[in-house]
DNA sequence: ATGGTTGAAGATCAA
């Protein structure tokens, strides 16, 4: 089983794209995000028709996330995160596939740091920790992936001089990301590839990163105890990001036995 | 030269 995370930047603009990553590789499951749309005006028949039904939290303009499952639609568990009643993002759903518990998340970016969005970003963080103890109660077979907006090490981003003042790499976050995943969490990507200095899904659009791979690794898929003994590959679909109209960012994926 | 790009909204904001 593969799930697959894409912050697709837009699914209107991207669909084309989407559509031809679906079907080039087949992913079971996706949780995607910047979705950037309102509710009334996804493209659902489009992806439905891939085969992909899914559930969906739309917002008009930015945010926005879903889950896809190839074949079968999701059982939808929770739209949202509690705890914030002025909370009107579209970041976070959580849906129930082929026995695996999957949230789709997008961690608030942050930027510019010392404002009230880097507030938000840390007590987002906190709310998202808190759901992600529940979940660990299960003792089930569980997935938290998306644009997590946190850089877990300098070595995932190609300059900690360059990027000192990003909300993406400040201590506060990586900090709450160090609590979360010493509470059990595996990091995919990272525990498969441990030497690996470019682990990157992300390339802005400015001043020719994506040719010079200047990039960070934003992107991630947290794994359960019970999906952590399941894990058998974990990569990234960085091919996506060199297409015409391409996202900023890469799919992430991992595969499950 | 304080740069560069993109999407969605709407005459800017978020990233």
């Amino acid at each position: 089983m593969k799930l697959s995370t894409y912050n697709v930047n837009g699914i209107r603009a991207r669909l084309p794209r989407l559509l031809q990553w679906l079907e080039r590789e087949k992913p079971d499951i996706v949780c995607l995000q910047e979705l950037k749309c309102a509710d009334d005006a996804l493209p659902v028949a489009d992806v439905e028709a891939a085969g992909y039904p899914g559930v969906w939290h739309g917002q008009k303009g930015f945010n926005g996330v879903a889950i896809l499952a190839r074949g079968e639609a999701p059982a939808l568990r929770q739209v949202g995160l509690p705890g914030d009643s002025d909370d009107t993002h579209s970041r976070y759903i959580e849906a129930e596939v082929d026995g695996l518990i999957v949230g789709s998340l997008y961690l608030p970016n942050g930027n510019p740091v010392g404002t009230e969005k880097f507030d938000f970003k840390l007590s987002w963080f906190e709310r998202l920790i808190g759901r992600a103890a529940q979940l660990l109660q299960e003792e089930r077979a569980v997935v938290l992936a998306g644009d997590w907006n946190v850089v877990p090490e300098d070595r995932d981003v190609f300059s900690v001089q360059a990027t000192a003042h990003d909300a993406v790499t400040q201590p506060e976050a990586r900090e709450a990301w160090r609590r979360l995943v010493h509470e059990g969490w595996t990091d995919a990507l990272r525990a498969l590839h441990p030497d690996e200095p470019k682990l990157y899904t992300f390339w802005d659009y400015t001043a020719g990163c994506w040719q010079r791979d200047l990039g960070f690794r934003l992107d991630h898929l947290l794994c359960s105890p019970e999906a952590a003994d399941r894990l058998q590959g974990a990569s990234v679909d960085k091919w996506a990001r060199g297409e015409e109209k391409a996202s900023d960012h890469a799919p992430a994926w991992v595969a499950l036995a």
